[in-house]
DNA sequence: ATGGTGCGATGACTTAAGTCGTGTTTTCTC
DNA sequence: GAGAAAACACGACTTAAGTCATCGCACCAT
């Protein structure tokens, strides 16, 4: 593995939405504050109603935040990547944390402590505006993901994320669009909630059906308008 | 149905969290910029998509969130009563409406137009503060509702719906905790993600296993203990 | 090479979830 | 309080979801 370079604390702050605002001055003071943190992949950041006391700003790598099931199944709530944060939630009302945090690759963190990050916001309220729009569309996302845990199935979660790894990673090919699966089916079924047997299995259909094309671990969207047409369904028809 | 009183503005906002640490005269000056707006019972508020220039405060009554799906069945995000706020996110990210949003009684609601709120939120740090609880609050409620739909069964949701009604607004008597029913089974199926039919078979599953009773559309939960352990249960067991 | 290990694929099976049709009860309305 | 409309109840059925066991490949370390 390539050795990570040093990065720069004061770039990784100006990356964040809430602290992009800021003039170099404040987020250099504010890096001063900063503590840095270091994960290997699956190593546990936080776990699931553990107390937290301060913001995880995510300068490279990736953590999913989950929920887990007595019988070890477990729904991704979301991931969240370099420029993101965890644990606002906890910063403001002091709660305990809503889900389990672990890192999905190599990653490194800074922390910056609750008292710090709270002066701020009061201070300067063009930053409690742009923490108030992240928490807004945290919500829109929850919310789409429990439309769809609600009322698609299976095959159309699994359509809707092959969808989105197309357009954010694919590359257009005389066959199609092309990009990498670079997780397991586990870890697929736990974004899109189900178990690694189903994904399998609706990848299959999919191959089958000739919308898609699988070599070793590699993705080929050969009929990108009916994967589009699957993202759209809904649990079978039946006039209300 | 007894005609409603006129209810007095100041005392409504006063409810709200966000304005509750206001002083008296920024609460009228306030309430002079809102425009009342009554629902009756099914009326909808605004539709999934739809554009939102302002913040609707619930004086009475009770408005439900909602996705609906094209085969008509839908999933309530939330139902929201007085006190409570609808339409904050599209005030601060300027988006669209994330869901639908219909009365599910007669209900009567303030509206306070987007540049008086935002201004506040400007110009009162507390405010500000009191916004970003709210909407960790419901990032909390949005994250425990993805783990219900995806983790657990439908018996075990309407479980935790049958607690949550004994808790809030059960009665003790020698036969159990009692408490009415006021929404079909429908509706129920509408909260906790499922059909009509399967609420009806699994209160009646409950009823046969002696956890509760049903007179009409009231329930009397003969054994908390045993309804407490539905709530807990997952997806049947497997070692991981 | 050799063998371990983790993961993917897949067929057979079980069960929860959902659908449909129909008859009954409740509730609403006049 | 009679008739209509809505909602409940329930049995029979279909299908999606999930479980289980097995096989085999790719990768890795020795």
């Amino acid at each position: 593995m390539i050795s990570m370079a040093v990065l720069d604390p004061v770039e990784t702050l100006r990356r964040v939405p809430f602290f992009a605002v800021l003039p170099p001055v404040e987020l250099a003071a504010l890096s001063g504050h900063c503590v840095a943190r270091r994960l290997v992949k699956d190593e546990t950041l936080v776990a699931e109603g553990d107390p937290c006391d301060g913001l995880f700003v995510i300068q490279s790598g990736a953590v999913k935040l989950f929920k887990m099931a007595e019988n070890g199944r477990e729904q991704i709530l979301v991931i969240e990547r370099a420029g993101s944060t965890v644990g606002e939630l906890s910063v403001f009302d002091g709660g305990n944390f809503p889900a389990s945090a672990v890192a999905t690759e190599d990653s490194s963190l800074l922390f910056l402590p609750k008292r710090e990050f709270l002066e701020l916001c009061g201070r300067n309220s063009e930053v409690a505006f742009a923490v108030i729009r992240v928490l807004a569309w945290r919500i829109r996302y929850l919310a789409s993901l429990v439309e769809e845990l609600s009322l698609k199935e299976v095959s159309h979660r699994l359509a809707r994320f092959l969808r989105n790894r197309a357009l954010s990673s694919g590359v257009r090919t005389k066959r199609g669009v092309e990009f990498p699966l670079e997780e397991t089916n586990q870890e697929i079924g736990a974004e899109i909630g189900t178990v690694r047997d189903l994904v399998s299995r609706n990848l299959r259909r999919f191959v089958d059906r000739g919308i898609i094309r699988l070599e070793r671990r590699r993705v080929i969207v050969l009929d990108m308008a009916e994967l589009e047409a699957q993202v759209a369904g809904t649990k079978r028809a039946s006039a209300g």
